[in-house]
DNA sequence: CCATAATAGTGTTATTTTCACACTATGTCA
DNA sequence: TGACATAGTGTGAAAATAACACTATTATGG
């Protein structure tokens, strides 16, 4: 099937920087490309856009079509238009960052037909085209996003401890914090709910397991509520 | 000239919401189209990516082709790609906001072949496609930024006042200002230089000018200097 | 020339937020 | 039952923010 227009277009495609935590690490999946350009090279998972659907939508597509991924929280992150980014013809890439919960897709990813693989975002191999640069650029709008608002939640199961929060909060933003400091501040905010359950199969004091409440945040969100680390 | 693809592409365009500030009120530039669809309704000004060109490029070149504007602060802020947001066919626009000092630039856009005028905010009238959506996003993110980048002073002549550059921030965040408060943070980030000049021509005591000292503001990013408000 | 109008400019104090800091509690496992 | 691994808990000092009102300077008009 050909389609003509009357001025050259350029191809447009999305691309996904997938964000998931592995035990604390912080952590990026990749596809190992099977044709040229590029074949055998690490990259993001993306694609074409189709033109019955929207951009999110083709991001969505391909992450479920390449990673198994659906349900993830997913965000627009910035367009990349430079003239000479794809060495076939010229390519304008939207880039989505997304955030998943590991543990529950990890044998999905695994067992899908294309090489996918998570990388800690301080390990990451040379990819393709410029997804460095998407990456890089995903990785500086977590840091500045998961402070004041409260997306980290999406990285980590329903039920959770303080502490894997604190650890995800060191993870994106590189440093660490002080955890009667975190403790107060982040329960001061009314954002969690204690639940009547612990952590099992751990050699320790098991930790009181909490739960994000959505509900309450997008009542808070409403009111212009400060999120703030 | 005809252009053939084996898959159907969308267009791509660039629209530009344009800022300035005029006498305190912060406005908007607009063009009235001149074409179908949507002939004689006002539009952000924009058009179409050409091959050999990033998208800020594009924008650069509507904004001076359609508006005499150059050189001004240019960012992009998001892409949408809704399916049906021109009813022609498909098109997927990288909206860009540009900050521009006002007053040097106000008789160009005026002389154009367009038509092109300053909208207040507040009274902005109906516009073509989903412009309205695009403009809301830029005021919300033009919100935001100016609270921890000082990209407000893009907006003013290289000269200004300490109220001018109050009245700004008041006007950008919709919320006023302790005028001892603000003179004591502003001063005290050390990004201002005083002027041995004042205001001229004033029916009332002359304002101490201040100039935007752009190259210490560069060594203080540079450290991870934390500019807010 | 004096009164008025308009905006510039200037410090202090109370409140809130942030930061630094160390020990006890509870469970597992050898 | 002792060692170890992590959970959980409060206080005080320091810094940032917020609230608040008067004097200074210049142009204008009567």
């Amino acid at each position: 099937m050909k389609h003509t227009y009357r001025h050259p277009r350029p191809a447009l495609t999305v691309d996904c920087v997938v964000f998931g935590l592995d035990e604390g690490d912080l952590k990026v999946l990749l596809i190992q490309r099977d044709i040229e350009p590029f074949a055998g090279k690490w990259a993001l998972p993306g694609g074409f856009v189709h033109m019955g659907e929207t951009l999110e939508e083709a991001a969505r597509r391909e992450l479920l079509e390449e990673t198994g991924l659906g349900q993830v929280y997913l965000e627009q992150l910035y367009t990349f238009g430079g003239v000479d980014r794809d060495p076939r013809e010229r390519v304008v890439s939207v880039a989505y960052y997304a955030l998943v919960k590991l543990d529950e897709h990890e044998a999905r990813a695994a067992t899908d037909a294309r090489d996918a693989a998570w990388f800690p975002v301080d390990e990451i191999p040379s990819l393709a085209f410029d997804h460095e640069q998407i990456l890089a650029m995903a990785l500086t709008r977590l840091k500045g996003k998961v402070r004041y608002e409260p997306i980290g939640f999406e990285l980590l199961p329903p039920k959770f401890t303080l502490s894997q929060l604190q650890h995800l909060y060191e993870a994106s933003l590189e440093e660490t914090l002080d955890k009667r400091n975190f403790r107060k501040k982040i329960l001061g905010m009314g954002l969690l709910v204690e639940l009547d359950e612990i952590e099992k199969d751990v050699a320790h004091r098991a930790a009181r397991l909490y739960r994000f409440d959505e509900r309450k945040y997008q009542q808070l969100k409403k009111r212009g509520f400060d999120f703030w680390l």
